[in-house]
RNA sequence: GCCGCCUUAGCUCAGUCGGCUAGAGCGACGCACUCGUAAUGCGUAGGUCAAGGGUUCGACUCCCUUAGGCGGCUCCA
C-alpha cells in the first residue's frame, strides 16, 4: 500500500505524518469534533478531502471565522432543503454567510409570513437531526445546466462563473472561480439523496453538527443587489457553535434593542419626530435640547481654540450654485425638489453646505498669509432621503452638519491632515468614543469628476496622514464622492457595534469649479486646495449614536438633569433647596423632586430617568450639614458634608467623566 | 422607491369565530398617608379602535385605498 506524506500546520507547530494513499482530512483530525473542515494550501476544504503527498493541511476549528462561515453556509443550506421541502415551488437564489449568521433567497410566488419561519425551523431541526452528510460531487457546465433545469437563478450563476465576486454579493458562495461543484445532502444511513444544491462549499460533514440556530426574519431583496432585477423573499437566520452562544447572540440583540435612541428618546424625553411635521424630521424637547446645545458649545469652544472661523449660511438657495458644485448632477434624486420662485428661478434647499462656504472664500481676494484657512458652521442641511430609508435619527431627512473646509496650498495639505486628524480623534475622545480604525475611500471611475494625478495625490496624502495615527486602516474602493477620496473614522460603541462618525475629504475639484485663488508669496494666482471635514458628521446623528453608545446613561457633563434632590419627608425641601442653589451656582442642572410620591418611588424615577446623582437628605443630613449621595448603579453615600458633596458633583462635571 | 409585517387611551399591551355600554397596567388629575435608599392606598378623567371607502342585519375584527411606523433590499454628497 503506498503512502502520503503530509505535514500537519497548527500555527505555531508543524507536525509531519505519513499517512496511508486514501486518508482524509477528517480521519487526520479524528477525534476533534470541533475541527469542521480543512486548509491545504490556503484553500479550505471539506473533512472528506483525501490527502495527497506533500499536502500542508491545517485544522480549521468551528469558533474560528472560517469554521463559523462554514457552519453557517451549511445551515443556509438547511434552511433552502427545508424551504424547498414545505414550499416544492420555490426557486433557489443565493445562501451565503454573513456577519453572526446566514441568509438564502427564494423565488416564492407568495412572500413568507412570520408563521412560515416557525415551520421551516422546525423542518430544518428535523434535518440536523437526521445526520444529513454533506457530500462534494465534481460536475461540467453541461451536466449541472442539465441537473438544474429548474433552477433558473443557478443557471444565471453557471453561466457568471469565475466573475461571480462581481456578479452580486454572496454570489462566490455559490460558484467560485475554480470547478464547478454541487452539493449532495445525503441520508445518514441510506446514502440516499435529499438534496443537493449548486455550490463551491466546502461544508461541514453533516447537518448534526449545527448546534445551535434561528431564524430571524424574512424580507424583500432585489435578485443580484440591482433594483432593476426581480426582488425575492429572503429569509435571515443566525446559527453558532453552541446554544450559550446562541443565547449570548440573542441577548445582545435585547441590549441593542434597549439602547435604540428612538425609544430611548420617548422614554428620557429628549425628541420627537411627529408626523405632522414629516418623516425623518425631527424636533429636540427641552431635555434632548440641553444635550444637543451642550455637544455643540463644547465642540464650537474647541474649534475657536483649533483656529476656526465661524461661518452661517441660508437653508435655501438658487440652483446655480449646485449646477457649478455637480451636485445637481450627481444628487439630484437625493435632493428636495425645486421651488419655482422669481420667474422661473429654481431654489432649492441645500443638501451641502461646501458651495456656499466657497461663495464666502470668494466674497474677496484671499493671500496664502491667512492659510490654513478653517471655515466652520453648524450647518443644516435638506436631503430626500427614500421613505424606506430615513431611520430616526441617524438617517434624518433634515440635520445639521457639523461643517469645516479647510483651504490651503498644496504645500500645507499635508501638515493640515495630519493635525486634523488628531484634533478629530481627540475630540471624539472627549464625548466617549475610544476604540476607533479608519476607512480610506477611493476613487470610483465611473462617479467621479478631475484628472488621476489629482486623486492620486490626494488619495495618497491622506493615506500617510491616517497612517502616522497608528490605527487600522481599511480600504474602501470606489467609496469615494464624487469629488474626492476619503477618511472616515469608524467607532466602535460600549457594546461592539461599528458607527462612522467623522470625514475628512480631500478635494482638488471644487476649487477649480468655483474659480477659487491666492495670491502666492511671489504674487502669482494659485488654486488652493479645499479639506472637507465633518466630525459628528450629523450632529443629530452623533447625538443618537452616543445615546446608544451610553445606554440613555448620559455622563453628568451631558445629562439634561444631573442631579435630582430628593427630601425624606417634605419638611427636607427647603434645606434641598439651600443645597441647589449652591449646585446652581456653579452651573449644575439640579432639580428638587418635591412631589407627593414617596421617597423610594422618586429614586425609582430618578433612576428611570438615568439621572446621574441622587442627593437624599433627612433630618440625620440636615443635622450633620450633609447630603446623602445614590447613584445611578444603586451604591450609596451617605453623610456627605454638602461642600464636599457639590465639589464632587462639579468635579465629574467638569472632567467630562462617567459615573 | 420596492417587498413584507404592524397601527386599540399620553405610554406598554389584552380583546375568542364578525354580535350588547372596548379592557388592564403605567402615566395624568384628586383625596388620604409624611415615610431613610427601585412602585403607599383609594378614587376620577381619558378611545370616531390610524384615516377614508366597501362587504354585511351588524365591522376593532373581513376586503380595498391612503397615511404613518417597523424590518430588509436599493441608495447614502
Amino acid at each position: 500500500m503506498s503512502e502520503a506524506r503530509v505535514t500537519i500546520s497548527r500555527d505555531p507547530d508543524r507536525d509531519e505524518r505519513v499517512v496511508t494513499t486514501g486518508t482524509t482530512a477528517a480521519e487526520l483530525f479524528d477525534g476533534d469534533r470541533s475541527v469542521v473542515a480543512a486548509r491545504v494550501a490556503g484553500r479550505l476544504v471539506d473533512l472528506a478531502y483525501v490527502l495527497v503527498d506533500g499536502d500542508e493541511v491545517e485544522p480549521v476549528l468551528i469558533g474560528s471565522d472560517d469554521g463559523l462561515n462554514i457552519l453557517r453556509h451549511s445551515a443556509a443550506h438547511v434552511m433552502a432543503q427545508a424551504v424547498q421541502e414545505l414550499f416544492p415551488e420555490a426557486k433557489l437564489g443565493i445562501g451565503p454567510p454573513i456577519k453572526d449568521g446566514f441568509y438564502y433567497d427564494f423565488d416564492v410566488e407568495t412572500p413568507f409570513h412570520p408563521d412560515d419561519l416557525k415551520r421551516i425551523e422546525k423542518k430544518m431541526q428535523e434535518i440536523v437531526k437526521q445526520g444529513q452528510r454533506f457530500a462534494r460531487r465534481v460536475t461540467t457546465d453541461e451536466d449541472a445546466r442539465a441537473e438544474l433545469a429548474d433552477e433558473p437563478y443557478k443557471l444565471e450563476l453557471i453561466g457568471l462563473k469565475g466573475s461571480a465576486a462581481e456578479a452580486a454579493e454572496g454570489a462566490s458562495a455559490e460558484v467560485g472561480a475554480g470547478e464547478l461543484t454541487i452539493y449532495d445532502n445525503l441520508d445518514a444511513k441510506t446514502g440516499e439523496l435529499c438534496w443537493k444544491d449548486l455550490c463551491r462549499g466546502p461544508h461541514l460533514p453533516t447537518t448534526r453538527l449545527i448546534p445551535a440556530f434561528k431564524l430571524m426574519r424574512s424580507a424583500a431583496a432585489y435578485w443580484r443587489g440591482s433594483e432593476k432585477n426581480k426582488q425575492l423573499q429572503r429569509i435571515y437566520g443566525t446559527a453558532w457553535p453552541s446554544k450559550d452562544e446562541l443565547k449570548a447572540y440573542t441577548t445582545f440583540l435585547e441590549e441593542a434593542e434597549k439602547r435604540d435612541h428612538r425609544k430611548l428618546g420617548a422614554e428620557l424625553d429628549l425628541f420627537s419626530i411627529p408626523e405632522e411635521i414629516g418623516s425623518g424630521l425631527a424636533v429636540f424637547h427641552p431635555k434632548g435640547g440641553i444635550i444637543r446645545r451642550t455637544m455643540e458649545d463644547y465642540s464650537r469652544r474647541r474649534h475657536e481654540e483649533a483656529g476656526y472661523q465661524f461661518v452661517y449660511t441660508p437653508h435655501a438657495t438658487k440652483g446655480k450654485l449646485f449646477e457649478v458644485s455637480g451636485h445637481l448632477d450627481w444628487y439630484a434624486d437625493g435632493m428636495y425638489p425645486p421651488m419655482e420662485l422669481d420667474e422661473g428661478q429654481s431654489y432649492y434647499l441645500k443638501p451641502m453646505n461646501c458651495p456656499m462656504h466657497n461663495l464666502i472664500y470668494r466674497a474677496r481676494g484671499r493671500s496664502y498669509r491667512e492659510f490654513p484657512l478653517r471655515l466652520f458652521e453648524f450647518g443644516t442641511v435638506y436631503r430626500y432621503e427614500k421613505s424606506g430609508v430615513v431611520h430616526g435619527l441617524t438617517r434624518a431627512r433634515g440635520f445639521t452638519q457639523d461643517d469645516a473646509h479647510i483651504y490651503c496650498t498644496r504645500d500645507q495639505m499635508a501638515g493640515e491632515l495630519d493635525s486634523l486628524l488628531t484634533f478629530v480623534l481627540n475630540l471624539l475622545r472627549d464625548y466617549g468614543l475610544d476604540d476607533f480604525y479608519l476607512e480610506l475611500s477611493t476613487r470610483n471611475p465611473e462617479k467621479s469628476i478631475g484628472t488621476e494625478e489629482n486623486w492620486t495625490e490626494a488619495t495618497e496624502t491622506l493615506r500617510q496622514a491616517a497612517q502616522k495615527q497608528g490605527l487600522e486602516l481599511v480600504d474602501d474602493p470606489g467609496g469615494a464622492a464624487f469629488y474626492g477620496p476619503k477618511i472616515s473614522v469608524q467607532a466602535k460603541d460600549a457594546i461592539g457595534r461599528t458607527w462612522q462618525m467623522s470625514t475628512i475629504q480631500v478635494d482638488f475639484n471644487l476649487p477649480e469649479r468655483f474659480d477659487l485663488e491666492y495670491t502666492a508669496a511671489d504674487g502669482t494666482r494659485q488654486q488652493p486646495v479645499m479639506i472637507h471635514r465633518a466630525l459628528f458628521g450629523s450632529i443629530e446623528r452623533f447625538f443618537a449614536v452616543l445615546l446608544e453608545h451610553y445606554a440613555g446613561k448620559m455622563p453628568p457633563w451631558l445629562a439634561p438633569v444631573q442631579v435630582v434632590g430628593i427630601p425624606i419627608t417634605e419638611e427636607h425641601v427647603p434645606y434641598l433647596e439651600e443645597v441647589a442653589t449652591k449646585l446652581r451656582a456653579q452651573g449644575i442642572r439640579i432639580e428638587i423632586d418635591d412631589s407627593a410620591d414617596r421617597m423610594q418611588k422618586k429614586i425609582r424615577n430618578a433612576n428611570k430617568f438615568k439621572i446621574p446623582y441622587m442627593l437624599l437628605a433627612g433630618d440625620e443630613d440636615v443635622q450633620a450639614g450633609a447630603v446623602s449621595f445614590r447613584y445611578r448603579n444603586g451604591e450609596q453615600n451617605n453623610g456627605v458634608p454638602v461642600d464636599a458633596a457639590v465639589a464632587e458633583i462639579v468635579k465629574a462635571v467638569q472632567d467630562r467623566v462617567q459615573v
